[in-house]
DNA sequence: GTCTATACGAAGATAGAC
DNA sequence: GTCTATCTTCGTATAGAC
């Protein structure tokens, strides 16, 4: 069907993005993993590459913050789950698939993927800090330990990467885990 | 002189990988930005965009290095130097360069550049652990809050960057001074 | 050691047939 | 809605003159 096509394409966008980043992935390649027929590139993404692109990483931060509050628990639990998340996303892809707003965020991206990038990490800002200050959080610090939630996670997705080790998430992880327990108390 | 044009191109490499990424910056646009003349390059690196993408990268983790243990002083202010640092660069240029490691370390980068961002990254890892050690930190821990760091604050820098405001840099280094202090007490 | 010219391939985008 | 062919641009790399 039409949509299939569509679905199926921006998929492979995405996996491609957080495996090889936004720049390095050709428009073949995203034609090849999702097997679309190559006549109907511009046919489903006028704009072109940016029209992928930017629907890719609006999809994937749509994806992202849904995933981030999926249950209705504490922020503790919510950081856990991200951090948790992506260090079987790494294990299960054999650390060649990191975040995808991270890969659409990062240097040299285009405003394509930066700017809904952005939205999406602004929206599991909120989504954080919202859950601290009903759990009792002083509105100013509860910005601030999302903010450090995030940053680290994100970062620490990175250094795993490269480490081919989920330690850095790992460790991360559990200092995160301590933090909002104190936090919490 | 010779290693003047050589030294001019691994600075520009450097300066466009932190704003551009490794993957969209081409030779054409290290020549131009160094006005390392046309016909050099392949004197100068004879293995091509491979080794100087190797060499500046080796190099910029030389300087990342050192900028991070420069002073002999607490693992508190080694953190905040890093953070303070970044902050400092993502103001002067108007967020558009962020570390030249994460820039290295990202999805897409090739092995050229990521491997040396692995040996940086360790590097400043193990300083930071050894810092912690001698301050007192049982050693496993030590290294957990070392990961914590790091990854937060390249985590961060990339918030930044997207956000163009150096709001989340500063919350995190604000919370990891929190932290440090109380690890250490 | 630096220059120009050029080969070669990859990638984005468009045109026109089916 | 899908296909093939083609145009253009760009980037790496090499060859050969100065």
């Amino acid at each position: 069907m039409a949509t299939g096509t569509r679905e199926a394409m921006l998929g492979s966008a995405i996996r491609l993005f957080r495996e090889r980043g936004v720049g390095d992935t050709s428009f073949a390649d995203v034609l090849e993993a999702s097997g679309a027929p190559r006549g109907s590139v511009y046919h489903h993404f006028p704009g072109g590459k940016k029209q992928l692109v930017s629907e890719a990483i609006e999809s994937a931060g749509v994806y992202v913050a849904a995933n981030f509050d999926q249950a209705d628990d504490g922020p503790a639990e919510m950081v856990d789950r991200f951090a948790s998340f992506y260090m079987r996303e790494l294990e299960r892809t054999d650390f060649r698939e990191g975040c995808p707003l991270m890969a659409a965020a990062v240097a040299g991206a285009s405003e394509e993927a930066s700017i809904p990038a952005a939205r999406a990490f602004s929206q599991i800002h909120t989504s954080l800090t919202n859950a601290l200050i009903e759990a009792g959080v002083e509105a100013r610090r509860a910005s601030s330990l999302a903010t450090l939630a995030i940053s680290a996670i994100e970062g620490a997705i990175v250094l795993s990467r490269t480490e081919k080790s989920v330690e850095p998430l790992d460790q991360t992880r559990q200092e995160l885990h301590e933090i909002y327990t104190a936090a919490l108390a």
